[in-house]
DNA sequence: TCGGTGATTGTTTTT
DNA sequence: AAAAACAATCACCGA
């Protein structure tokens, strides 16, 4: 009951749009590291194996990455409180 | 009151 | 420029 891929549409007329995800900040990164210790690793296996290594991390891996996620949530309330505002 | 839906977030690489 | 794997999200709204 879920089939999406890319390209999603906008309909709000500020749209605060939302926020952040964990894999986002972790991406961060991994972006450097992974990347740094495959040399010339193609997109299809980056991708792959950042999920993988993702949770192969411990709840303290991935903790500054929630940490952040949460954070950063934060920071999308807030626009969107004013969105919310202006769009009344 | 409660649920689930959709929209979105950012990276990398490839073409 | 955009798309797709990868994952989380989670606030939003209505009935």
């Amino acid at each position: 009951m879920a089939a999406k891929k890319t390209a999603r549409k906008k309909k709000d007329p500020n749209a605060p749009k939302r926020s952040l995800s964990a894999y986002m900040f972790f991406a961060n990164e991994q972006r450097d590291i992974v990347r740094a210790e495959n040399p010339g690793i193609a997109f299809g296996q980056i991708g792959k194996l950042l999920g993988e290594k993702w949770k192969a991390l411990d709840e303290a891996g991935k903790a500054p990455y929630e940490a952040k996620a949460e954070a950063d949530k934060k920071r999308y309330e807030l626009e969107k409180s004013e969105y919310a505002k202006t769009q009344a």
